[in-house]
DNA sequence: AATCAATGGCCTTAAAATAGTCCATAAAAT
DNA sequence: ATTTTATGGACTATTTTAAGGCCATTGATT
């Protein structure tokens, strides 16, 4: 099983993160979502898991100095420039072999 | 600065690793939409930083196998039991000191 | 050169952000 | 321990935005 949760569960333990990340900067979330230029209720959704958009997380993020985590996701294989030379460009559209499709 | 980053390109920056996670496993939008149960423009607006929820953000990583990301986010401070029973609290509250509002 | 995936536009519906207020309670002060 | 006070959660209504679906166009793959 690869980890079992809802994505309710996954939010809301997204969000715990985030307020960790909150307190730990020791400010409330009436300044962090000042600061971030959010609604309240936006910082509140985002910690409790109630649903939130991307745009808010970045900002919350940037305020909280993570956004670089944002980067984190896919790391660029890191090839040598010669390599880059002799490699083919790494995919830019999906074959069309279904391999994978299940549906 | 904090990034000199727009919002707009972090998200963009964002849905192009997403992007390339969906070209490593050589599947096309429609199916990774249809796999992680959401609309194909979700995908889309995803990968082009165009505006997304973070349930569908959730439920494409998921998909991607990358759910384990979202909780690399606030490693919680690993402190043994002992320590947890000395400790404070990390704090479960803003203090009052309203040191970094700025409004 | 021909295919077909990917994008972008438009529209409708669903959902989230915003704004405002109230309340329970944890934290700080006495 | 009791009081005070700020904090975070809950609720409503309204505005804004994204999801969902469809079609036309572009452009990478074969």
């Amino acid at each position: 099983m690869q980890n079992a949760k809802t994505h309710e569960e996954m939010e809301a333990a997204f969000g715990q993160q985030l307020r960790d990340l909150r307190l730990r900067r020791n400010i409330d979330q009436r300044q962090l979502a000042e600061q971030a230029g959010v609604a309240l209720n936006a910082v509140k959704n985002l910690e409790n898991g109630r649903g939130a958009t991307l745009t808010s997380l970045v900002k919350v993020l940037r305020t909280l100095g993570q956004v670089d985590w944002l980067e984190t996701l896919a790391p660029a294989v890191a090839i040598s420039p010669m390599q880059m030379l002799k490699a083919k460009q790494p995919r830019q559209r999906a074959s069309k072999t279904k391999s994978t499709s299940n549906a």
